[in-house]
RNA sequence: CGCGGGGUAGAGCAGUCCGGUAGCUCGUCGGGCUCAUAACCCGGAGGUCGUAGGUUCAAAUCCUGCCCCCGCAA
């Protein structure tokens, strides 16, 4: 069964990698182009073709979709299935009838729940207790084919969407491979989506970074934990804006202002949330500053902590 | 050459502009005190100031090259 595989971040190389693992023979890979990236602008491959180019397989790295070059060079493959993981482009329909078995694809979340391209981080932001991953054949509209297999993991109280991703990632590789197995013994369930409970993600952006300490200690914490590896919930302290990595419970209550800080020492900083509740931030960034313990980075700036009633803090 | 911040004791920082004894908080080691503590008191150890050169009577500090870390941007 021939394979051509198209998919650009890390989590398609993970797919990638196990379906040249499982033996399957990958005519090509498809990949965004090289774009400048990182810190001097260099130009850099994505980690699909490092991949790819590291086990010798052809790379493609179309500009446009649509111009009947793609096409030509996905014909000239003569796939007998497709793969589309995080390609980070819609495929016209041309390209989508090419291959005899279809086009699949491996989808961070428990579809219909959680459409869209940030499907792992807004399970996460949104304090769901499982998520998963899903195999699917690609239809005309974004994410919503018929779904083929389903893998359910339970998400951590303090997991971050870092963490759940390197997870999903290698449960959604398991779950291709599982997925071309059966499609080439013939065997593949195909069940349409209930389109009625689907729900869509929006991508994240730095406008949701600011910490709401009006919310409950847990929706703080989840966003804390959602907004990593990026890009990252950050609070305001004496003026300087902080990105926020890792808080605690404590079982302290409080009817002083959300956001006051209570104490700050060795154990952290502690902040008056919304329920009357409170949170501990453990781990911090300050500007121009690599990531610390919040103990780390008091001993080195002592924090005026206010006694009175919260308003000048 | 896309823009900017940073590298000083095990950790976090000050000192650099204006060159002249290596400083603070924490940890650590020893001693003391307390019913008790991430408590407090006393004392000690621990640093080629990222690196290679240059200027100087004298460089953490001024000049130049290089390495590494971080943020923006993608």
């Amino acid at each position: 069964m021939r394979v051509v595989f198209m998919g650009t971040p890390d989590f398609a190389a993970a797919s990638l990698r196990a379906i040249l693992d499982a033996g399957y023979p990958v005519a090509g890979v498809f990949t965004q182009p090289d774009r400048p990236s990182g810190r001097g602008m260099a130009l850099s491959a994505s980690p699909v073709k490092a991949l790819a180019t590291d086990r010798g397989i052809p790379v493609y790295q179309p500009t446009k979709l649509r111009d009947g070059s793609a096409l030509a060079a996905l014909e000239a493959l003569r796939p007998d299935i497709v793969v589309v993981v995080a390609y980070g482009r819609i495929l016209p329909d041309a390209l989508l009838a090419v291959p005899p078995l279809g086009c699949v694809n491996v989808h961070g979340s428990l579809l219909p729940a959680y459409r869209g391209s940030a499907p792992i981080q807004w399970a996460v932001l949104n304090g769901e207790r499982r998520t998963g991953v899903s195999t699917m054949y690609l239809s005309h509209e974004m994410d919503a084919g018929d779904l083929i297999f389903q893998d359910e993991t339970p998400i951590g109280e303090f997991e971050t969407s870092g963490d759940l991703f390197d997870r999903l990632k290698e449960m959604g590789a398991a779950l291709l491979v599982k997925t071309l197995r059966a499609i080439e013994a013939g065997r593949a369930p195909r069940q349409p989506q209930d389109h009625s409970r689907a729900s869509y993600t929006r991508p994240l952006d730095k406008s949701m970074c600011p910490i709401d300490w009006t919310r409950s200690p847990r929706e703080i914490v989840k966003h804390i934990c959602g907004l990593q590896p990026w890009p990252v919930a950050t609070m305001e302290l004496e003026g300087k804006s902080f990105r926020v990595f890792a808080a605690e419970y404590t079982d302290t209550h409080t009817d002083r202002e959300p956001g006051t800080v209570l104490s700050a020492g060795n154990a952290g900083i502690e902040i008056a949330c919304g329920t009357g509740e409170t949170l501990r931030i453990t781990a911090l960034q300050a500007p121009g500053k690599k990531r610390m313990s919040a103990g780390d980075y008091l001993r080195g700036h002592p924090l005026a902590l206010c006694a009175g009633d919260g308003a000048a803090c």
